[in-house]
DNA sequence: ACAACCGGGACAACCCGTTGCT
DNA sequence: AGCAACGGGTTGTCCCGGTTGT
C-alpha cells in the first residue's frame, strides 16, 4: 500500500469516527485536522471537499461494523441459526459500537436532513442491504419448512433491526448496556418463536 | 397570553420543527430568522442565545409528541388496554411526528454529542419519563395480578420504546410506513403475552 | 441620509479606488476591509458578496468619471465646442483619473475576463453610452450642416474614445503626462476638421 | 532544441496566452497546469516560481505580437510606407491578438499594479521600443524631408500607438471589429497629412 | 540524479452567533 | 427595539518546499 494510500486511509478511518459521532454539520475541518493530524493542504490533498470525505468516511463506516455480522451469519447454518448469530455479533460489539459513537447507520439516518441527499442514499442503500439480508435468510428458513409458513419475512427484518438499533440508542443514552440484554432476550424468544405454530397459545 | 409571550412561543414553535429537523450544529440563526420571520433582535430579546433557545425548543418539542400518548394512556384502564392504547397512539401519531422530522427524544439521543451536556440531560431525563411511565403501568398490572409474576417491567419498558422507535427511524428512512405496522402487530402479540404463563408454548 | 447609506457610500466609494487600481482578482477583502476601515462582518452587512460590492463600486467609479464630460458637454452648444469641451474635460480630468488608478471603463475592458460577465456587461454598456453621446452630438451637427455630410458619426466616436483612453493609459505607463497634451492638440485639429471640406488639401 | 527546451517553451507559451487573458493574480498555478498539461513540479522544475514564469511569459507574448510589426516595417521603405505598414500589420494582426486576449502591452499597462514592479518595468520598456521605433521613423523622415519639418516625433508616436490601442480595445469589448477600420482610415489620412504644409487647408 | 507528489501553512471568500450603539 | 458592527468561525485554494520512490 503506498503511502498516499495510507494517508488516505488514516484519514477516512479518523474521519469516520469524528463524523460518527458529531454528524456533518457538527464536524469541522479544523476538528478533522486535529484528529488526522494532517493540515488542510494535506487532507484536501485526498479529498476535494468535506462532502467527498464525508461520503467515504460513511461508507468505510457501514463496512466497519458490519462486517462482524456478515461474518457473524457466514459462520452459522439454519435460519434460527443465523438470526441469532447475527444478533449476538451486533449485542457482542455494543462496546465497540458505543466507541464508535453508535451505530453509523442510525446515525446517518436520523442526522442526515435534506440537505446532503448522497449521504442518505448511502444509509438507505446499507440498511437496505442489512434488510435484505435477513429477509433472505427468513425466507430461506421459511422455505425449507424450519420457520412457519405464514411467517412474514419482511416484518421478521423490521423487529430484528428495530429492537437492535432502538437499544443501542436506549443504552447509548442511558448510559448502561441492560438495554442490550433486554433486547437479546426478546429477540432470541422471538425468534424460537417463529418455529412453532402461531396458534400454540 | 400577552403578545410577548405568543411572540416567544412562535419562535419555540418554529425552532423545534427546525432543530429537530436538522440538529443543532445543522440549524443556524439565520434559519431561525427565516422560518420564524423575526429578525435577529426579535430572537435575541427572548432567548439569550441559541443555546437557551434550543433547550426551550427542545422541551417543547417532547411535550408535543408526548402528549398524545399521555393522553390515550389516562383514557385507558388495565396494563394491556394503556400500553396497547400508548403503542397505538404512536403509531397513529407517525403522520405528523414524521412532519417533524422524527421523534425528538431519537433525534436529540443521536445527535446531540457531548458539546451541549444540558441538551442531553434534558432528553436523559425526558426518555427516563417514558421510560418510567411504562415501567409503572407494568409494574402495577403485575402486582395486580394482570401480568405475569415473571415479567420485568424495565424489559417491557425496554421493547416497547425500541421496537417504536426503532421503526419509526426505519419507516423514515425507507420513505414507507410499513416498519410502523410490523411494530404494532408486534407489540400488540408482546404485550398479549405478558398476561400468559412464559411457558405455555 | 441615513447611516447605514453613509456607511454603504463610504465602503463604494473606497471599494471602487481599490478595484480599478488592483482589478478584480487582485484586490481582497482584507485589502477591501483596511481601506474601509471596516472588519469583515461590517462590510458583508451591505453587500452579499465581492461581486455585489465590485459591482457597485464599478458603476459608482464609472458614474464619478463620466460626470464631469456630461457636464462640461451641456455647458456647450454647437458640435464643435461640445466635442471639444468633452475632450478637454477629459485631459483635465488626467490628474483626478490618475489617482484613481486610470479610467474605470477602460480598465474594466481590459482586466475583465470572461469569469465575471456582469462586470463586463456593465462596461460594455457604460463604454456604448459613451460611445453613443459622442454619435448623437457629431450626427446632430452633420443634420445642422456644422460638419461635413460625409462625416461617419461612429468613426469619430471611435477615434475620439481611442485616441483619449489610449493616450491616458500611455501617460500612465510612461509616468507623464505628454501624451494627453499630444492627444488633446490631434483632436482639436481632428474636431476641426470635421467642419471642412473633405478635399480641401 | 533540447527536450527541456522544448518544455519551457510549450509551458512560457500556453502561460503567456492564460497571462493575458486572465492576468496575473487572475491566473492560478492549479490553472496553467490545466492548460500545459504538467504537474507542479514539471513547472517548477523550469521557473522558480510564479513570478518568473510570468515575466518570460509577458516577454514571450511581446515578442509574439509585435513581431509582425517589425517585420512590416523592415520590408517597407520610406516613412509614411514604414508608419503605414506598421498600421497595417496591427490592423491585419486584430483577429490573432484577440484571440490571444488582447495586446499584451496594454493588458499589462492596465493590468500591473504596483505589486509587482518588475512587470511593470517590462511593459514600460517594451512600450518605450515601439515608442522609439516610430520615432525614429519620423524622425528621419522629418530629416530627409519626406516629413515636414513642423512635425512632432513624439506625438505622431503617441497619436498612432494610443490610436490603435484604443480602438483594440474598444473593439474587443464591442465584440466587433469597426473600431479597428475607423482606426486604420483615421491613421492612414494623419500620416498622408504629415507630408503636407500644415496651413494647406 | 531527478521528477513527481504529498504536505504545509497562510490566505481566500464568506457566515457564524453575539453585542452594543442609536 | 432594531440594525450595524464585530471578530473569530466556516470551507476551500493559494503557492511553494521537503520527502520519497524511481
Amino acid at each position: 500500500m503506498s503511502k498516499a494510500e495510507q494517508t488516505r486511509q488514516h484519514i477516512v478511518h479518523e474521519a469516520a469516527r469524528l463524523f460518527n459521532r458529531c454528524g456533518y454539520a457538527g464536524t469541522s475541518m479544523q476538528d478533522l485536522m486535529a484528529v488526522t493530524g494532517l493540515k488542510k493542504g494535506g487532507i484536501y490533498n485526498h479529498f476535494a471537499s468535506k462532502d467527498e470525505l464525508a461520503i467515504a468516511a460513511f461508507a468505510y463506516a457501514v463496512q466497519q461494523v458490519s462486517q462482524r455480522q456478515w461474518q457473524a451469519v457466514k459462520a452459522a447454518r439454519g435460519g434460527e441459526l443465523r438470526l441469532r448469530a447475527m444478533v449476538l455479533a451486533f449485542i457482542n460489539n455494543f462496546d465497540e459500537i458505543s466507541a464508535w459513537g453508535g451505530c453509523p447507520l442510525m446515525n446517518m439516518a436520523i442526522d442526515s436532513d435534506d440537505t446532503h441527499p448522497q449521504l442518505r442514499v448511502q444509509a438507505q442503500l446499507a440498511m437496505q442491504t442489512w434488510y435484505d439480508l435477513i429477509t433472505r435468510i427468513t425466507q430461506k428458513a421459511i422455505d425449507q419448512g424450519e420457520f412457519q409458513a405464514n411467517v412474514e419475512a419482511a416484518a421478521v427484518a423490521t423487529i430484528i433491526i428495530s429492537v437492535l438499533e432502538g437499544a443501542l440508542a436506549l443504552a447509548r443514552l442511558q448510559g448502561n448496556s441492560t438495554p442490550m440484554t433486554h433486547a437479546q432476550t426478546h429477540l432470541d424468544e422471538y425468534i424460537a418463536r417463529l418455529k412453532l405454530p402461531p396458534d400454540s397459545s
